[in-house]
DNA sequence: CGCGTTTGACCTGCGC
DNA sequence: GCGCAGGTCAAACGCG
């Protein structure tokens, strides 16, 4: 599938949407009614999984924002199927960020005119029409194969002309085809040969901005691990205690972390080393593969069973007393770090902010509703989930309506799954997990992890238009994927600290729209790219540990990586944002040491796996319960 | 009757 | 130490 870097892409059907039939409740606004509602739907849709919901078309593909970029891709024929939607076109409500595609469009539209059905017999008329086009297209259109095609019909039509012979013109005429075949094929493969070099390209100007960004990094790094020493002897000691090398390696240790947490999930989990952090662990559910979170919250729960309800918090298990502040000032001792990292990915969380009706994003998972509280500052319950495809799997979410905006669903997922999932939630796991190994990797110091974050993400997705926020200053280190519309950053008010990642797509209704791809693009995305930078280049990551990453998962990588890229494509009305991070996406499966991914691999770790449930029916308030909410009178 | 949701109670962490 | 808030548990409840 990597391998697909080919241009033939499928969609996949099956990935995750919202899903209004599955839905439980609208709105938390109807509070008691909701409960009510959700009582009665609640298990038909707990119980609807893999919604197979159309693929948006190039209708909703074309919703996107102003490219950025141009990708030097002779997108014709991709277009062609996408835009060949003209009802489409026109039920679209076309927004500003259509622009790119319009224009794809039209210049579509005007070869049709020209009556060239045939890109190949583009005139150099309808070349110099397009001046949007990249010299890349220019030339591909420009044709070498037309002069040549050209020139053998004129011949021929001049030779038919005089000789009248019908035989020599059928043969000419069969030449002339030929030759436009041929003509066709040569421009393929140089069409072929560019988008080569252009990934190639690509990938060198990554792998230098990656690069200067470990430099970077390295040298903040530098610095602030001496003033750690200068300041902490004491740890200093420690650090050197445990260190074999004598924290010698204070700059790479830096750059481990990101390994670390991959290499804990990954590796850790399924092996289960004896470490200190590995005590809570538990249990016997099946850590299977590598379920990087899972471990959190299998952490936590058999923490729960066997060290007794109080030890079930997350936060104590293995740091002790440290809370979140530590996670986010990470010390530089490599078992600690190592520790650290699966603290703080236990409790990175991934948020997505849908703006849909719909009042579930089905996500291929299930989930059972295990709470309900009140929380402050949102007049809308917030509901716990746990997912129950199988048992003991951590994977939890939360799910409650913006309080600004009600039509805005805000899920937040933490763990990963330790059990295999489906395609359909595969997506949103890897999406999630992406996500959160991506926040984890940058997790060190807030400022690094949002520096590492919005450089991932960035690089990614050139394109613009936010859709993804990370928030280290949160009490848990947070990435939100922003699916609503967002055409300004400021629209959303965001933590300070939060960067931004750019997003090309403005999504509007998550139920029908390619916004709900996105999160599955963004992570995939995000996942390959943090398994290419410094932060998390490991070998462990990219050399699969032994035994830990199966074959299959591999091929799940990739299918998942192909999925995204496929999704990113069919979702993304920019075409040419989205073959980058199509492209993106490939590069990093194909990357020699294709990453497995960890996550979306097989069972992974996949961390989240998500769905919006609005949901709501009132009952705990937060607080201690002792603030009777109405409803809680009625009980 | 089984399963999922509801919801009051409980636990923990944090700030004052 | 107290209160608040977030999160979880688990008995009760409702639905199919």
């Amino acid at each position: 599938m990597a391998e697909g870097s080919g241009l033939s892409i499928d969609l996949d059907p099956n990935s995750f949407f919202l899903h209004k039939p599955t839905v439980l409740n609208s709105f938390p606004e109807e509070t008691k009614d909701n409960n009510i509602v959700n009582n009665k739907n609640s298990k038909r849709s707990s119980k609807v999984f893999f919604p197979t919901t159309p693929l948006m078309d190039a209708t909703t593909a074309s919703r996107s924002s102003p490219p950025t970029i141009q990708f030097p891709v002779n997108l014709n024929c991709s277009l062609d199927q996408h835009t060949s939607l003209p009802s489409d076109d026109h039920k679209r409500t076309v927004m500003g960020e259509m622009d790119f595609f319009a224009q794809k469009n039209n210049k579509l539209v005007d070869a049709d005119d020209d009556g060239d059905a045939n890109p190949i017999h583009t005139s150099d008329a309808d070349v110099k029409g397009s001046t949007e086009r990249t010299a890349l297209e220019l030339n591909v259109n420009t044709g070498l194969n037309l002069l040549t095609t050209n020139t053998s019909s004129d011949q021929s039509t001049v030779d038919d002309g005089i000789s009248s012979n019908m035989e020599d013109k059928r043969a000419k005429r069969a030449k002339n085809e030929l030759a436009v075949l041929q003509a066709e094929l040569e421009r393929m493969m140089e069409e072929n040969q560019r988008l080569r070099e252009t990934l190639s390209q690509v990938t060198s100007n990554y792998n230098a901005v990656q690069m200067h960004l470990v430099t970077l990094m390295q040298q903040q790094h530098d610095g602030k691990a001496e003033k750690a020493e200068e300041q902490d002897p004491m740890m200093e000691e420690k650090s050197e205690q445990k260190k074999p090398n004598g924290g010698v390696i204070v700059p790479r240790q830096f750059m481990d972390l990101g390994l670390a947490a991959a290499a804990a999930a990954d590796a850790d989990e399924p092996s289960l080393s004896s470490s200190e952090g590995r005590s809570h662990d538990r249990s016997g559910s099946p850590h299977n593969n590598t379920e990087v979170a899972s471990k959190e919250f299998g952490l936590r729960k058999s923490g729960n069973s066997e060290e007794g309800r109080g030890t079930g918090r997350e936060d104590s298990p293995d740091q002790g007393s440290q809370g979140w502040g530590a996670n986010k000032v990470p010390r530089f001792n490599s078992s600690k770090n190592v520790d650290q990292t699966e603290a703080t990915m236990r409790k990175a969380r991934v948020s997505v902010r849908a703006r849909s009706e719909a009042p579930m994003i089905t996500d291929g998972c299930q989930w059972r509703k295990y709470g309900q509280k009140m929380a402050k500052g949102n007049p809308c319950p917030r509901a716990y989930y746990r997912c129950t495809m199988a048992a003991g799997c951590p994977v939890r979410k939360q799910v409650q309506r913006c309080a600004e905006d009600r039509t805005i669903l805000i899920t937040t997922y933490e763990g990963n799954h330790n059990h295999p999932l489906p395609p359909a939630a595969m997506a949103m796991a890897s999406t999630t997990s992406s996500a959160a190994r991506m926040l984890l990797s940058g997790s060190m110091s807030s400022a690094d992890g949002l520096m590492n974050s919005n450089f991932l993400t960035r690089t990614l997705l050139p394109c613009s238009s936010s859709m993804a926020t990370i928030s280290a200053s949160a009490p848990f280190p947070t990435v939100t994927l922003d699916l609503t519309q967002t055409p300004s950053p400021l629209q959303f008010p965001r933590l300070p600290g939060q960067f931004q990642v750019p997003f090309p797509n403005p999504p509007h209704n998550l139920a029908n729209s390619p916004a709900a791809l996105l999160p599955q693009i963004f992570g995939q995305a995000l996942y390959n790219q943090s398994k290419f930078s410094g932060l998390q280049m490991s070998q462990d990551m990219e050399q699969p540990q032994s035994g830990q990453q199966l074959p299959q998962g591999q091929q799940n990588s990739l299918a998942d990586t192909v999925s995204a890229a496929t999704a990113a494509i069919a979702a993304d009305p920019n075409f040419t944002a989205a073959l980058a991070a199509a492209i993106t996406s490939i590069i990093g499966s194909s990357h020699p040491n294709n990453v497995p991914n960890n996550n979306a691999t097989n069972f992974t770790s996949a961390t989240n796996s998500s769905g919006n449930v609005t949901t709501t029916s009132n009952s705990n308030s937060n607080g201690n319960n002792k603030i009777s909410n109405s409803s809680f009178a009625a009980n």
